[in-house]
This record gives structure tokens, sequence and C-alpha cells, in this order.
DNA sequence: GCATTTCACTTGTAAAATGCAAGTAATGAT
DNA sequence: ATCATTACTTGCATTTTACAAGTGAAATGC
């Protein structure tokens, strides 16, 4: 279900990069084709990890949100972070300290972004 | 690196079901190849996750083993199996339980079963 | 208000990964 | 000596992935 080579990459792009759009995706994963953008975003809805929405102030957009269940994979994200980062296949410094700083609260505040973001609109 | 279908049902599979042999896992994850098995192993040798030694007692065997990079993946692992029990793809419900009652100790005998395991022998 | 650009995709096709069935060499069991 | 086991490999069909290009609808620029 997440054993492919984006899917768990698209679901970070969004948790941990602000990602919400198509375009914002693929910038994120610079590499990743749009078909199988399309394709990956396709399952991870049907599979309710994520859902679209229509961008209420441009008509061609869709935003892109985590469920519950999408937001509930944070802790597993955050540990792969970890442990990329002791065996450097590192990419954010500052990420990385501030999850080895304060790992609760970390997880905490991605939940309470979510909860904003989302009653915000959807 | 783990982003295909079996390398992590791999070293899950070590790490929690006890799988030490080519055949152990095959048993395990009925249902991959013995070719993908084989290149598997290969790959998550080559990055250094899982070692393969020669079985003292058969000499047709080979045991297989994680590294310390395979071992820090334990809390990747937990936090998937969490996950999946929460959004119901559930499999072994007494494990969840043990997880679920004290995290950090069921790490704390994964690795000490390990270092156990390993001092033992390679 | 018409041309251009942006956005979220789709389509076609080549390349790569995967899955399946069968086979092999070395060792162990009887 | 024979047969079974173990850890693979080989060949090939099928599926998935990647790359390049295209599409339609909506937004933007002038």
């Amino acid at each position: 279900m997440l054993g492919d080579r984006w899917s768990l990459l698209i679901v970070r792009d969004m948790m941990l990069r602000g990602a919400r759009s198509f375009t914002d995706l693929q910038m994120c994963d610079e590499g990743i084709a749009s078909n199988m953008l399309a394709d990956r975003l396709r399952k991870l809805t049907a599979t309710g990890i994520i859902a679209a929405e229509p961008d209420p102030s441009d008509a061609r957009k869709r935003v892109y949100v985590l469920t519950d269940k999408g937001i509930d994979l944070a802790p597993v994200l955050t540990e792969m972070v970890l442990w990329a980062a002791a065996h450097e296949v590192t990419g954010n410094r500052a990420l990385v300290r501030q999850i080895e700083h304060d790992k609760a609260r970390f997880l905490a505040d991605i939940r309470r972004r979510w909860a904003n973001e989302r009653s915000a609109s959807g």
C-alpha cells in the first residue's frame, strides 16, 4: 500500500514541506513523472490517506490534504528521517535537530498545523 | 533504498518474526519469488542493512543477520505496525498490544535480542 | 476579447522491474 | 548410492515505470 518508490515521499512532501498542489509535489520531488504523480495521488486518495478538494481561489487547481489516516503516518516518517540522518542519506539538518530536541512536540505541532488548516477550509 | 515492495518486509521478517535463512524468508513472505528475494538480500547487504554468514551447522545454509543500521530500523517498523493496526490492515494483535503497552521496552528488547544473537556467533 | 500561460492531468511508447516456472550445484540425510 | 534440501540462477511473459509530448479548461496579460 505504501510499498513503492513514491507514495511515502508524496506524504512526506505534504506533511513536512508544505506541498498542497500537483505542481508543488512535482517541484518537491523533482524526478517524479506527471503520470506517476497522478496515479499515486489517485491511489493515496483511494486508500484514504489523502483527499482532494477544489481550490476556491483557482478553479484549475486542486488542493490535496492529508486525512487523519495520513496524518497518523507522522511518527513513521519522523523515525525514517532520524534513521536516514543517523546513517547519512541526510538532507535537512535543521529538521533533524528539531526532532531530536523534542520529538513529541514535533509530532504535536504537525497535528496542530493540520487541524488548523483543515478547519479553515475543507 | 527501501522504496520497493519487499525490502522492508524482509527486514520485518528478520526483526519481528525470527527469519534467518533464505527459506525462512520465503515462507514468512509467501509470495516473494526466489529471484526477487535473492536480489533484495544482495541489495540489503550492499547497503549495509543486513549481513550474511555461513551457517556453522549446515554448509548449505547462510545465516542472515541485521547490522546496526538494520536494527536501527526498529522504530520505523514499530510505528508502521501501530499505524497499520490503527487503520486495520491488521495482522498480529498480540504484537500490537505489546508495543502499545510499553514501546520503549519493546524496542530495547529487540536490541537486546540482537546483541545476544550476534555476540554468540558472527 | 483574444492570445498566451498555467494547471492538472492523459496518451503513447520504450525501458526497467517483477513474477513465474524450471533448473543447478553443493550439501545433507537415509 | 539415492534422494531431499538449500540457496540460489536462468529464461521469458507480464506489469510497472519513465520520458516526451499533448489536451482541455481556466486564468492572466494586454
